[in-house]
RNA sequence: GGUCCGUUCGUCUAGGGGUUAGGACUCCAGAUUUUCAUUCUGGCAACAGGGGUUCGAUUCCCCUACGGACUACCA
């Protein structure tokens, strides 16, 4: 019998979300929805030091804002309620009990001092890797240490402790890992980890399992930073007997900086000049600010799509796909196994893509949006129109306005460019007539004007290919630009006229002969 | 340092014992256009190195180099 898919994403809530945890969460939701089942969100805030304000609502509005869905939440709730670790605290000691009590775990009193020392001493000795483990453990302060009556009264006196798993000196363990096949680590490799920390909170690891195993977790998708600690895990399943349903695990390549070396972080947006967060976010304790890609203008369909091609593809020659198709065509086999360089070009040429595919009246909204900031009306259908011009042009939305601007307030600079190389006493004149014969148009469109500056011209034995740039630079004050045609349709009669006009004397030096 | 993971054009990648090693982004050139952009056509550009195995390795194995992660009472 296979067992309903139910992946979750966990992470914590010590900041906005990295991209890279957007990605991961993408990548379980499109698992849950290929297969039918469910996506779990959990909260992992075992820290309690590590708690920072808005950091759970960022991760609720970001998956929201990125169409991932969630079947069972701290915020709607589900039959594995609480989704939150710190509401969960009661049920974990219970596990490290049962630890302990098969011989799996241990009590630890050793002070933070106590700890350094060991390390120190350790690292004095040359040794490689100072840890705390089968070695080790046998010159600590613990109850495998400790007389059994020690033990007790420190237990009872309420002296600080913490549970750690009592790792095997000589064993491999060996992990399947569904991206990377057969994984095996000695577990003298691995050090004794604390399972129940001195607050009685549960470490990750502890939680980690217990929580999976609860709420009967079949994959664990997660990020390659965690696969050192994955053979840990597959002793604490053991140990707690819950091999058998032990879910399976992918861990997936981590994204790298743009450029050198390392993983992608924080400051690489900052100096490279692109976000790394979905959506801004703003330290509640710093106050410094995050850029977030919703506010960059990236359509989040676009950011999506982008973002599950860091690392997987099809197999085919096809880019461009909807969250419905990403969960078709979405396999585990399919992710790549090593690191993902971020290259922030390609996620501007899918915005790009997306918003040249979405219809000219959706567009519009953007435009219309900015207008109304700026204090100026516009019908729906013009905004529509200019939508339509400028779609093919600009790469985010925000730049229907700022690169339409002329479509609603007259130009005040001309480019010097064209103007020193375009604007002469020949195109004077047939600016002028152009605008005085405006007003005989009974239709006035992009046809009609065209027609009637054609003919202008050859009366004047001029060709449209010597004044078209000086007329643009009259009309939009700028060197490029859609249709110029279609510009003056939207911009009327009167105001082609006035710019004209005004382009004509603001211009005057430029005439020589 | 130790453990683990990885390595195909600048970047994301397809492929896989015998291929002109394919696509996309970027960049360049040409065509179209009243300009710019779009679009179209074309171009530049890669199997990290060394050993094996094999009739034949980019593909399989080993070593080296390089890159990455981890190495907390953080997740």
């Amino acid at each position: 019998m296979e067992r309903e898919v139910r992946v979750r994403f966990a992470p914590s809530p010590t900041g906005p979300l990295h991209i890279g945890g957007v990605r991961t969460a993408l990548y379980n939701f499109l698992l849950a929805k290929k297969t039918g089942g469910k996506m779990i969100l959990r909260i992992e805030d075992t820290d309690q030091n590590r708690f920072v304000p808005g950091a759970e609502d960022y991760i609720r509005e970001s998956l929201e804002w990125c169409g991932i869905e969630l079947d069972e939440s701290p915020w709607n709730g589900g039959p594995y309620a609480p989704y939150r670790q710190s509401e969960r605290k009661p049920m974990y000691m219970q596990y490290a009990m049962q630890l302990i009590e098969s011989g799996h775990a241990y009590y630890a009193f050793d002070t933070a001092e106590e700890l350094d020392e060991m390390r120190e001493r350790l690292k004095a000795a040359k040794v490689a890797t100072p840890q705390y483990n089968s070695i080790t453990r046998m010159t600590m302060k613990n109850s495998l240490t400790l007389p059994e009556d020690e033990v007790k009264r420190r237990l009872e006196s309420g002296d600080p402790y913490v549970i750690r798993l009592k790792v095997p000196r000589k064993e491999e363990v060996r992990l399947k890992d569904l991206i990377r096949g057969w994984v095996m680590v000695h577990s003298s490799a691995i050090d004794d980890k604390v399972l129940m920390k001195s607050d009685g909170m549960p470490t990750y690891h502890l939680a980690n399992i217990v929580d999976d195993h609860l709420m009967q977790i079949t994959h664990v998708i997660r990020g390659e930073e965690w696969l050192p600690s994955a053979p840990l895990h597959v002793l604490l399943y053991r140990y707690l007997g819950w091999e058998d349903t032990m879910p399976e695990f992918a861990h997936l390549p981590l994204l790298l900086k743009p450029d050198g070396n390392g993983k992608l972080s924080k400051r690489d947006g900052d100096k490279l000049g692109f976000p790394v967060f979905p959506l801004r976010w703003q330290d509640p304790f710093s106050g410094e600010i995050s850029s977030g890609y919703r506010e960059a203008g990236y359509i989040p369909e676009a950011f999506i799509n982008f973002l599950a091609f860091l690392g997987w593809n099809p197999g085919t020659q096809q880019e461009i796909f909807s969250m419905e198709e990403l969960a078709n065509e979405f396999t585990i086999e399919r992710i790549g196994k090593s690191g993902t360089r971020f290259d922030i070009q390609k996620a501007r040429w899918f915005n790009e893509q997306y918003l040249r595919a979405k219809p000219d009246a959706e567009l519009a909204g953007y435009l219309l949006k900015a207008l109304e900031e700026h204090n100026i009306t516009c019908s729906p259908e013009k905004a529509e129109k200019i939508a339509g011009l400028m779609k093919e042009r600009v790469s985010f939305p925000q730049e229907f306005w700022r690169e339409a601007a002329y479509f609603f307030v007259a130009p005040t600079e001309y480019s010097e460019k064209v103007a020193s190389k375009k604007w002469n006493s020949q195109s004077v004149a047939v600016f002028t007539d152009f605008r005085n014969e405006l007003s005989t148009l009974s239709d006035f469109n992009a046809d009609t004007v065209k027609d009637l500056l054609v003919s202008i011209l050859e009366r004047h034995g001029m060709k449209i290919g010597m004044v078209m740039q000086a007329l643009r630079l009259a009309v939009t004050g700028a060197e490029a630009g859609p249709d110029l045609m279609q510009i003056i349709e939207v911009i009327g009669r009167e105001e082609t006229q006035n710019r004209i006009d005004a382009a004509i004397s603001a211009l005057s030096q430029y005439v020589t002969a």
